[in-house]
DNA sequence: GGGCTGACTAGGC
DNA sequence: AGCCTAGCCAGCC
């Protein structure tokens, strides 16, 4: 059995399932993937790989629903204006009624 | 093979 | 309430 490559090709998977106007944070995809403590291979799993158009990464965010990643992408509001555009209000860098917008892989994709 | 890094999270001060 | 520290996991040097 492979290692951790499978994690990735988990987390892009689980990624390109959200649906548009919803988003999710890393620790609820790390904990649908088991590891409820790797958040951190989630974010970073998907920075190696956010380039991929296939991937909307910028419907994942912290657990604050906060756009911790726009650093990475082209303009630092290019992220938060995707998400807009798909209806998700996003104030200063964070979603607003993030309870609604959170999209929870262990209850979607169950 | 050991150590560092990282789009995180939760807890402590 | 805001900042700091510790924990965890997987890839990369």
């Amino acid at each position: 059995m492979k290692k951790g490559n499978a994690f990735f090709n988990d987390v892009y998977d689980v990624v390109r399932q959200i649906p548009a106007g919803r988003a999710t944070s890393y620790g609820a995809i790390a904990k649908y993937l088991g590891n409820n403590r790797g958040a951190r291979i989630v974010g970073w799993a998907m920075g190696s790989s956010y380039t991929q158009d296939d991937i909307p990464a910028h419907r994942v965010v912290n657990s604050q629903g906060e756009l911790t990643a726009r650093a990475l992408f082209e303009t630092p509001t290019a992220m938060q204006e995707k998400l807009e555009k798909e209806g998700i209000t996003v104030k200063n860098h964070k979603i607003q009624n993030w309870k609604e917008h959170f999209w929870d892989p262990e209850k979607e994709l169950l």
